[in-house]
DNA sequence: CTCTAAATAGAAATGATTTCGTTTTAAAAT
DNA sequence: ATTTTAAAACGAAATCATTTCTATTTAGAG
């Protein structure tokens, strides 16, 4: 698994460092989305030495070249989350335990489309996400 | 006009103070979106004293009673928006002249539903935002 | 085994946004 | 009109997530 990770790195055009393996690992293995002082917070442990601003540096270029997907919080912290799914698509990220699930195809590409033709703009980009609770949340009632 | 202004204050429980009123006023005047800063240092003019921290205070009291549109911007910082579409909707925002359009009806309301009954969640919110360059824009190929 | 461009460290800076205790004011009540 | 009071505004200072900077280290090509 670590060689996926190290192809994917490599794909996008970026050295497979240690340090980006284990960020990519971590963020596998969780569940949900994390912010890049929690995953410096569990992984400076494992490093003789890592910095903050290297964890930032990096979920930023990961999230770049498509590897993460940036999560857009209310609080307006930066979040970032592990998808293997290659197919466009959207999120619904729980707002208490940080799951995230993919929501099915929207029909967004033809709204952009639309967009572009009805006033001769251009659509670079879109952000679609469904905040709430995931079901086991919504039961519980919870709100961390 | 103020009239218009001061009621809508008066419906979401907010005092219509000159300083809202004003604020008010500009962004309606606006066909864009604009930062609290901006903002501030056009009405500062206007007034003997006004402060930083008391524009970005209504603007999001404002945007949280539903008044303005909070713009969610690539640069992570704070746009604010008046829309005078009462209806649910979504906007096309232009990165460069800072130009919103409303866009129409999207599946959303439907998508919400579907996400809701299939995983049990329950959806609190959802952003959709299409970012782009408007039509104007794009045949300049400018980029603010 | 070099070599070099890319990656990292870590301290320091940044700067948008928020907080805090005080003063002022809108508008309800008299 | 005047009083009252809860809400709003002041503005200096604090906050703190994020970024910058320069020196050092390292992945991986040759």
């Amino acid at each position: 698994m670590e060689q996926r990770h190290a192809a994917v790195l490599k794909a996008a055009g970026m050295k497979a460092t240690p340090k980006r393996l284990a960020i990519l690992e971590l963020l596998e293995a969780e569940s949900g989305y994390a912010s890049p002082e929690e995953l410096w917070k569990t992984l400076k442990g494992r490093f003789d030495r890592l910095g903050l601003p290297t964890v930032y540096r990096n979920l930023e270029e990961l999230s770049e070249s498509g590897v993460l997907t940036k999560v857009i919080h209310p609080n307006r912290q930066l979040y970032y989350y592990f998808c293997s799914n290659p197919e466009h698509h959207h999120h619904f990220v729980c707002l208490s335990c940080r799951k995230v699930e993919d929501i099915p195809s929207c029909g967004i590409d033809a709204l952009e489309r639309e967009v572009s033709i009805r006033n001769g703009g251009k659509v670079l980009s879109h952000i679609l996400q469904l905040n709430g609770l995931c079901g086991g949340c919504a039961k519980k009632g919870e709100m961390a």
